[in-house]
DNA sequence: CGTGAAAAACTACAAGT
DNA sequence: ACTTGTAGTTTTTCACG
């Protein structure tokens, strides 16, 4: 963040929000030229600022209507176990955020399915088949207020 | 989805993971020239189900590292209020998502500040200024054990 | 750190199968 | 709906200020 400065912050602002704009269009924002864009936008690829450029899909025309937040509790809070639990949570498609919490709750997912009957089945056959699981939370999303994959910078 | 075949999926795939994929580069993956890759990625612009493109940063890097669960209920829930809840929050910059949930826990957000001292000060002079918030409960996050913006499609 | 120019690659569209 | 061909941009590199 030190290393950056007012051109990489403008640079990296339109790019979280339109990755599709030309170095030619940021140069015109800038006053600038395309060539020092482009090689400072090379530059936070290559610092790892930029970690990957992604299309946003619309959840509900590809049919992942629902959205659900899980809050998992361990029964035992041992390493092996926790390890296992993050493990096996890569593998399951359905979710697409989970974090190892501080606090009574040790994780919160975030899960997409198409409706509330595939997230019981995602919960009974394949969430609850991994070991170890004390308590299980499931509350459903009535309306996305915000949802953006931005950063405040 | 039902208007999507096979090739429209893994286009729909590869983009969210990388949208750099030149259309180039996806004929090649699905036997194909470019043009017809080409045409269907702007007919799945066109009809929304690619939303936008945008970049992904590290959040470490650019001095976001704090991610804070945050949930939130309401004293009162009679719909101006609810509203107005929700457009405080559209303007909140650290607020990374935001979602109206069912149940005891009226809205639950996503925060990203950089460190904890910024996000006391968030909910100090931002969040809690909020007319009608009843509890306030926030929890840290210790690890990211998964985060994309892909859906499992 | 920037400019300007030139080569290579890709996009975007037309016409044909 | 895909292929081929092509004009127009954009990307990418580089010599120079």
């Amino acid at each position: 963040m030190e290393n950056l400065d007012e051109t990489d912050i403008t640079i990296l602002r339109i790019l979280q929000n339109d990755s599709k704009k030309t170095a030619k269009e940021i140069a015109n924002i800038l006053n600038l030229t395309p060539s020092p864009v482009y090689e400072r936008i090379r530059r936070l690829e290559k610092q790892g600022f930029i970690k990957k450029y992604v299309a946003i899909l619309d959840k509900k025309l590809i049919d992942r209507s629902v959205t659900t937040i899980c809050q998992v509790s361990m029964r035992y809070h041992n390493e092996a176990f926790i390890e296992k639990f993050e493990e096996q949570i890569q593998n399951l498609k359905e979710v697409q955020e989970c974090y190892h919490m501080a606090g009574q709750v040790d994780f919160i997912l975030k899960i997409n399915t198409k409706d509330l009957e595939s997230y019981h089945n995602f919960v009974k056959y394949k969430l609850s088949k991994i070991e170890n699981i004390g308590v299980l939370n499931s509350t459903f999303v009535l309306k996305d207020i915000k949802h953006t994959s931005a950063f405040y910078i």
